[in-house]
DNA sequence: ATGTCAGGACTCGTATACGATTCCTATAAT
DNA sequence: ATTATAGGAATCGTATACGAGTCCTGACAT
């Protein structure tokens, strides 16, 4: 764990000691603080945020089942490396998932949803850093699945979009990443205005097949 | 917890202390003797393994991230309610999943593939209890998504499938259940076989609904 | 008799402490 | 110079201990 990635070890919004940690280890997996296949040492958080092991191991364990960490016997807790093909495989889980999620939504969205919905876009198209940009793109896409009325569903795929935050924010840094997803963002929206649930599934999709592979062809070169 | 669930608290196959009452604490839920809602003592858990409560609450931590118990602030750990909404979502996520999966690996399929799948199916068909028939009903499962080469998605799938174990078995045990079970697993069978991936792929689909179907008619009379 | 409040028992959440295992380093032998 | 080995430092995993909060019970007032 660097030192620049923990730079504010304030309590944050979570109640209980343990959940604090438990968010501040997954922001800076997320933001790129710690790389992949780095040591977590137990004392060293526990000393940082003032206080034993025991919060900070039932955070790990958390993280260890959201596939974020893994414990190695005797040996520590490390940041666990997402291999390129996994990251694909994600991507393409998410297409599966979020395509049916919309597919099953247009057809009950009303006018509120949809200015929700372009709101989001909006926001997302005026952000200025590359945290804001991921929060917004969640934002989007999960207020577009709403209506569906299958919190599960959401939920599942929140989880993953979180797995998958790190390398979000890498693909919308890219160069054209920003501009392209704010414009199928709005084709997306279009289909769904006009209540055409299979375009709007196949468009997002498209969308989050697309993001994955312009980010391999970025891969392989550079890690943040 | 009952006394009934926790006859033999073996170290069983979990490498670390806290693996063992993981596995123990989510097998008594898979198979019913802990019910919705019921609290879960931490002394008692500790007592009972000769342990003490460290690694107690480790395994919890992991149950919460995967959606088996709730921590309560102060209150406690409980297991999770799963309302019947819920359970009908997520037979649907993985009739998404699972058909999606099943139409990769079709095209992929080879002879030993096919025939592991047809011993899975057979063994499923003479198998004797309930518990078996989970565990092969999963094997038979598994094979046929296997050839798709897509750990990350079978793996997601399996941990859907584990969080549904406890209602696949009450399924399972339905006076029609294992039956209709038996016929659909042939048919898709049959379609891998012919290789008709698109066929495969909507008899899984129909065959999770099916599933689902079938225990919500029976749910709301009696929960085990 | 019923509602309210005080006191005690219980459970949780976390700090401290300690043996066990692993990793690193310095020394010695070939 | 290089390799093997022994000893120490560091880290992990878990037991014990204790304050904080909650729930239950029983006495008292109305």
């Amino acid at each position: 764990m660097t030192t620049q990635s923990l730079i504010k070890p304030e309590p944050e919004a979570g109640s209980s000691t343990a959940d604090a940690i438990l968010n501040y280890i997954r922001g800076a997996i997320a933001d790129g603080s710690l790389n992949d296949g780095e040591p977590i040492r137990q004392d060293e958080v526990a000393r940082r945020f003032n206080v034993s092991k025991i919060p900070v191991r039932e955070a790990l364990k958390r993280l260890e089942a959201e596939g974020f960490v893994a414990f190695i016997p005797n040996r520590g807790v490390v940041v666990r490396a997402v291999s390129d093909p996994e990251i694909a495989q994600i991507f393409e889980t998410r297409a599966i998932l979020e395509s049916n999620a919309i597919g099953f939504s247009v057809p009950m969205m009303t006018a509120e949803s949809l200015a929700r919905a372009s709101a989001c876009c909006a926001a997302f198209d005026e952000a200025g850093d590359v945290a804001q940009w991921s929060a917004l793109n969640w934002q989007f896409h999960s207020s577009l699945y709403l209506d569906a009325q299958r919190p599960y569903l959401v939920e599942l795929i929140r989880t993953i979009n979180v797995r998958l935050e790190r390398y979000l924010r890498i693909q919308l840094t890219l160069s054209v990443g920003k501009g392209i997803a704010n414009e199928e963002h709005h084709a997306i929206l279009d289909a769904c205005r006009a209540g055409d649930a299979g375009l709007a599934s196949r468009l997002t999709y498209d969308h989050i097949m697309g993001a994955n592979k312009s980010l391999h062809r970025f891969l392989p070169g550079a890690r943040f």
